[in-house]
DNA sequence: ATAGCGAACTGAAACGTTTCATCCCGATGC
DNA sequence: GCATCGGGATGAAACGTTTCAGTTCGCTAT
């Protein structure tokens, strides 16, 4: 591997002059410059960030470790918290927990020896041991769609409890008083904060509320409880989803059994992804600024990252809003 | 930033004791290592990963640069390359250079600058210069969903040409004569290949093929394609995607104005994502194996950069398999 | 003529590891 | 009692940068 001490034999000048020209072209003469560029371009010479990181003490680069990236709602957070970062002159490197604590625990450790700038994070639990041994090591962090303390850490988040409840209302306007509801693991707030905002909604209406926990937020689980669903008896009149990936599986059991969406059954899903409008029966969703998330993130890492004053924590939630479509039409 | 000589002094040993008891515990003796352990333990040491690569000279990650992780394709890729990946004790940081050239060329200097150990690359083009360019920095890489002369580089891919017969032929085969062809930029060699083999299928057949090319393989571009053909006359029978996304916005423009699919416009997308089969109807795609893709590649390029003997270059081609479903049914 | 100045460049230290030759020392064999 | 051995620890070199205190040198102002 062709170094900057070989450009700088090469080219006939100090090592130091070689950095200069990489790094503050502007110190030195034109025709050094033109001399030593010429050079590494000949040899083909890439400087190492592990040697320039070993010397800065800090990379350029920010952590985003999300929940699941099979979700298009996290490829959307992605995007903003990459935009943001890019205008920063920083590279985001993404990575899924699959919502496994140790999987999580072992990317933050990558993280950590890294060194990387900052991370973003969307904690399968913020109580666990992996969130607070990362704590230690004091690279600043921002929690993605979790709310946490703002005296403790910068967090940017939809109010997932008003999300629930606007499902929850919704199904009541609706007419609908046996509701089914298909939950992802409890350990993920999103999910209890969804759950308790349909409660919330629902209580003291006489509504049958049944719950039922399913092990991944994604379609094939989803189809599953579907198929669940259809057998009981009495069969629900709606089902609300935690999720978009959950709900387009009910919605393909339903389907495939030639049960009618919305007539026999009607569905409500939750992110609002690109895919809920294309559905078998476009999805009722509750929506929520993905990319804006992402990008707002990041701009706060950026922004406690600063060499500068530390600006404080903060914690941003988002309001979610309902996207009434063809699954909850009467 | 607690350093391995910190620990060092605290402990009562050396710095390269503290590195023994990190790297290779079994050459140091109980007593030593337990105060050590307990030393980092209390200090919090992490090691600094730059300093430790610089040591070394590479890396222990591969990148991964796809055209888009909006496509859940990509995403499959991803996940099937991280998990061979992971078997080998390596990480994987993906990308998307969003089939800009200018993005992919900013992520391949970044891949080099990190002296990754390897690259997937599903390119924009193969012959253009960003990858001319990182050739030059004699870093291994692997093509994704793209073919390439074996002598040259390894890749792993799925036989496009056979895809777009398959579809070509289905079409033909369900009766249709007037066909429109929506395809992404042409630049990619996919898009290529998909329209030669529809076109080799429909070729003497009397089949009225009409081709329109999107800027981008996504949803809205599909949305919008959908319109224009609507507004044709006479509108064609049946529409190829070049895309599952295309395909999914086409469908959407149709349903959205009431048009029948399959009765007046039958439709088939390509990938076989999983949100085709649950779609609004149900769309015809065609297969391909993308975890498998991610995991032969990623398998290819480790054994490329293993320190043995050179296992020179292979091109792994898969076949594509069509999946008839609701939106191709007579 | 000389002091002073600034532009251009140099040389070496420092960053935090890993590795390897070396050293120490107690035990073993004769 | 002495040479040998080997487990265990040490110290320093090396990795490729960046940075910064110096050095050189041609110019300008006095």
């Amino acid at each position: 591997m062709v170094g900057i001490k070989d450009v700088a034999r090469r080219a006939g000048v100090s090592i130091g002059t070689v950095s200069n020209v990489v790094n503050r072209p502007d110190v030195v003469s034109d025709a050094t410059r033109a001399k030593v560029l010429a050079v590494i371009d000949e040899l083909g010479y890439v400087r190492d960030e592990s040697a320039r990181q070993l010397r800065a003490g800090r990379s350029r680069v920010l952590g985003l470790l999300v929940l699941d990236l099979g979700n298009p709602f996290f490829v959307d957070v992605a995007r903003g918290a990459e935009e943001a970062a890019r205008e920063a002159g920083l590279n985001v490197v993404t990575c899924t927990s699959s919502q496994q604590i140790d999987t999580e625990a072992s990317y933050l450790s990558m993280f950590a020896e890294q060194r990387v700038r900052g991370v973003l994070l969307s904690p399968v639990t913020t109580d666990a041991g992996a969130l607070c041994a990362f704590r230690r090591s004091r690279i600043p962090f921002v929690l993605v769609d979790r709310t946490a303390p703002a005296d403790e850490v910068s967090s940017v988040s939809v109010d997932d409890v008003v999300g629930g409840m606007l499902a929850g209302r919704h199904l009541l306007e609706t007419g609908h008083r046996r509701i089914a509801f298909v939950n992802g693991p409890e350990v993920l707030a999103q999910c209890r904060d969804r759950r308790h905002g349909l409660e919330a909604a629902l209580a003291g209406s006489g509504t049958e509320l049944s719950t039922m926990e399913v092990p991944a937020l994604d379609v094939a689980s989803g189809r599953e409880a579907g198929t669940r669903l259809l057998a009981r008896t009495p069969r629900p009149t709606a089902v609300f989803c935690a999720n978009d990936l959950l709900a387009l599986g009910v919605l393909q059991a339903m389907v495939g059994a030639g049960v009618a969406v919305p007539g026999e059954v009607a569905i409500v899903g939750y992110d609002d992804i690109e895919f809920a409008g294309a559905a078998a029966v476009p999805l009722t969703s509750v929506r929520q600024p993905a990319r804006l998330i992402g990008r707002t993130a990041a701009d706060l890492l950026i922004a406690e990252t600063g060499d500068g004053e530390q600006p404080g924590h903060r914690a941003v939630v988002y309001e979610p809003s309902l996207v009434i479509r063809e699954s909850t039409r009467r």
